[in-house]
RNA sequence: GCUCGUAUAGUGUAGUGGCCCAUCAUGAAGCCCUCUCGAGGCUUCGACCCGGGUUCAAAUCCCGGUACGAGCACCA
């Protein structure tokens, strides 16, 4: 008898290919050039949960080898293992900073040279681009191995070449279909001094290299990363071959893009920020962890909006507000109901009505109420004003504020309302744009951080000087 | 130019030859519930890029086209 196969929809993040039993080794690997930002929280939800689920290991790398066109920033290396645990949930199990595992890469360096398949070329930049799309070899390419270690002693001799003299490079194959495969290069000179390591080293692993050679050193064994590193995956297969180590199973994603963040680079940011366009990393303009987490997007959300992307390798353009109907989903159920009055007009109450009383703070839990008390009338909005209302909680008026029933009588707009209550400020970050609505807030005593519901509103968090929208 | 990749409802996504006149979420519309324009429940709307081919059978395999994206940095 035949076996019906019967499908299922895959629940969750698919298979991680060729696992075979073992225990996955994953990583993550950002640039500490800044905080982390919404596009980072890919890698780290997803590398982080397969990592979770499978009884892995998340390793999470500094890749800080590049002092010029993205130099590290201190502050970085503290913020990034505390955002990536508030995001998974969990510490990295192992933290590497390529800065200071430059031995490891020298020496590979000079394996490569040794062995005779990387030489060190001192042609310009220019000249190397001709070879490479005539598919022909540079000069420096059959130099003996003898030439290339002295050339290679010359690279990090002070005294002798500087940047932009020479760069080490792998041997591939100058014909290959692919140019970017062609002789790619691995190291060059950099003499701005890493605020980790000064001026120790001078010649710098670029990232195919560097990356390859960790991978292999930490064993990682599944690496997922952005389809536009495809070609450093082939570029890498080719330095393995020559190492004779086998290439961990890679998987890939496309291109997300959020309309409501425009384009952001960390670079970009941290000079905007740095000339004052910004209050700070946590602007709640920005699209950074910090200004996410500010605004009351929890981890939960996030890592759910990944995982229901997965991974396929289509370059998509995605609403924010799926990001926040996960977050509705994490927050709702534990935020107070609060009423903000925008554009408050004063309504005297007249007539016979509970003058002093409580109020529900949630509709389906038993959160400690709110107590009113009410003099002469309340503040309501002023779109809500000149008609026959229902004040929430309280009574039906009409559009005088003459009580005309206690219960609900008929099927009236229901408005929120507030006794007494302070000035405050709802500020609203709308794309480049930070709204801020001036109101009058009801009464409490929620301490910064606590995230609530404005009625008919939307969600915001409690700061020190007034609410943050959260989103509605 | 060369190389690589992707194409399922508005937006995402499941689906690897028959279960698919196609899944789930989100969105929109409507209803129910609820003293919030919130939450929850229900209903409805809405898609396999195009053209060939293989096959009894194709969203699924092959070929061609088209569209979009990426790489070809002494960035990551």
């Amino acid at each position: 008898m035949l076996e019906r196969k019967i499908q299922k929809r895959r629940e969750g993040l698919p298979e991680l290919p060729n696992l075979d039993g073992r225990k996955p080794v994953l990583r993550f690997a950002p640039n500490p050039n800044g905080h982390l930002s919404f596009g980072h929280s890919r890698g780290l939800v997803i590398n982080g949960q397969y990592a979770k689920e499978l009884g892995g290991e998340l390793i999470l790398r500094f890749d800080d080898t590049d002092t010029t066109v993205k130099p590290p920033m201190m502050a970085a290396y503290d913020s990034i293992p505390k955002q990536q645990e508030w995001l998974c949930g969990f510490p990295a199990h192992r933290i590497v900073i390529a800065s200071e595992r430059m031995e490891f890469y020298h020496d590979h360096a000079r394996q490569m040279l040794e062995g005779g398949f990387g030489y060190v070329c001192t042609c310009s930049g220019d000249d190397f681009k001709e070879h490479r799309v005539a598919m022909t070899k540079c000069p420096c390419r059959d130099n003996e191995i003898s030439t290339n270690l002295e050339k290679w002693g010359l690279m990090n001799d002070p005294a002798a070449y500087q940047p932009g003299d020479a760069v080490l490079r792998v041997k591939t194959d100058m014909t290959l279909k692919n140019p970017a495969l062609r002789d790619w290069p691995a190291a060059r000179i950099q003499i701005n001094p890493h605020p980790r390591v000064g001026n120790k080293w001078r010649v710098w692993p670029l990232l195919d290299f560097q990356s390859a050679v960790e991978d292999h050193l930490q064993g990682v064994t599944h690496i997922i990363r952005g389809k536009d590193l495809m070609d450093s995956t082939r570029k890498q297969t080719l330095l393995y071959a020559h190492f004779g180590w086998t290439y961990p199973d890679t998987i890939y994603w496309g291109r997300v893009k959020v309309h409501e963040f425009g384009v952001f680079s960390t670079s970009q940011m941290r000079r905007d920020i740095d000339a004052g366009l910004f209050s700070d990393w946590d602007d709640p303009r920005l699209p950074t962890l910090a200004a996410l987490s500010r605004r009351g997007i929890k981890p939960d959300a996030l890592r759910a909006f990944w995982i229901e992307l997965g991974l396929t390798q289509k370059d998509i353009a995605v609403p924010l507000s799926t990001l926040y109907s996960h977050n509705t989903k994490a927050i709702d159920s534990t935020s107070p109901r609060l009423a903000f009055i925008r554009n408050p007009v004063p309504l005297v109450l007249t007539g016979n009505l509970p003058r002093k009383g409580s109020i529900t703070s949630h509709p389906d839990t038993d959160m400690p109420t709110r107590d009113y008390s009410i003099d002469e009338g309340v503040w309501i909005e002023k779109e809500d004003s000149g008609k026959s209302i229902r004040l929430k909680d309280l009574c039906d008026v009409d559009k005088d504020g003459n009580v005309e029933s206690i219960d609900r009588s008929d099927k009236r707009g229901i408005i929120h309302w507030v006794a007494g209550g302070k000035p405050s400020k709802l500020t609203i970050a709308a794309g480049q744009d930070l709204l801020v609505v001036e109101g009058i807030l009801e009464d409490n005593n929620h301490p910064i951080g606590t995230i609530v519901q404005l009625e008919r509103i939307g969600y915001g968090i409690v700061e020190e000087d007034g609410l943050l929208m959260v989103h509605d």
